[in-house]
DNA sequence: AGTAGATACATCGTCAGACGAGGTAACGTA
DNA sequence: TACGTTACCTCGTCTGACGATGTATCTACT
C-alpha cells in the first residue's frame, strides 16, 4: 500500500459506505474494488476491513445477509441502510470541509509577516 | 473544534511544519494561528501539539531555542530544519495523493455494474 | 492423492496519535 | 488577593489500523 495508514484513518467507513451505496457487496470484493479503483495504491487490511464492518453494523449504517452460493466459501453480503446513506452524506461533507481546511493551512495564504 | 480528530490525524505534523516554514514560532502562537487560519474550525489540543513537537524534534525536522523575553512566560521557539523542509514537501505530496485516491473512491466513477 | 494458491471470513494483541485532565509559572488588573 | 491570560508540560485513556494467525472451500497442478 502506498498511502499511509494515518491518512486513511477515519475514512475507511466512508469509503466502504460509498461502495455499498452503489451495490450490495461482501468483504473480499469490496477490498478488491478499492485496490482496483485506487490503481493498487490503496489496500485495506482484512483486520481493518472487518473492524469497519463491525462498527458500521453497530451504528446501523449497514446490515448483512448470507449469500446463497452453492459452491465456494460462503459470502456475507452487506447492504447500506437509509441511516447509512445519511451517514455517508455527512461523512463526505466532513471530509470535504477537512480537506479545505487542511489545504488552506498548508497552502500558504501568505497572510503573516515574513521576516 | 468542528473538524474530527481522525480527519486531522496524521496531518498535524505537516500543518505545524507548514507554519514553521514561513516563520519561527512557538507552541501557543502556532495554535492560535491554526485556529485563526481555519476560521475557528480547527484547534489542536495542547497535548496533541506538544506531542507533535516531540516527534518532529526527534525526527530532526525542527529545533528549538528559548526566546529572550524579559517579561511574561518563557517561549520555546521552533525553527524548521532542512530535513524538516524536505519532510514537509514529502508530506504535502503524500497528502495530495491520498486526497485524490480518497476522492476517486467516493466520487463514483460508475465503472462497475449497477444492478 | 497430495499440495499449493485463491477465495472468504474472523479474532487477538500491539502500536501510534489525539486528547481529557491535570500541573507549573509569570504577568496584568481589578 | 484573586482571577484571567499567556505559556509550557505530562500522564493515562481511547480508538482505529494492522500483523499474525486460524478456519473452511474450491481449483489447478503434479
Amino acid at each position: 500500500m502506498s498511502i499511509a495508514s494515518d491518512l486513511i484513518r477515519g475514512n475507511t467507513d466512508m469509503i466502504i459506505l460509498a461502495h455499498l451505496s452503489r451495490q450490495d457487496s461482501y468483504g473480499y470484493e469490496i477490498n478488491k474494488m478499492i485496490q482496483q479503483a485506487s490503481g493498487q495504491r490503496m489496500e485495506l487490511k482484512e483486520a481493518t476491513l472487518y473492524g469497519a464492518f463491525r462498527r458500521l453494523e453497530e451504528a446501523g449504517s449497514i446490515l448483512f445477509y448470507w449469500g446463497d452460493e452453492q459452491t465456494g466459501a460462503r459470502r456475507r453480503y452487506y447492504r447500506i441502510t437509509a441511516a447509512g446513506r445519511a451517514a455517508l452524506e455527512q461523512s463526505i461533507k466532513d471530509w470535504t470541509e477537512a480537506k479545505d481546511i487542511i489545504d488552506s493551512l498548508i497552502g500558504g495564504k501568505e497572510n503573516d509577516r515574513q521576516d
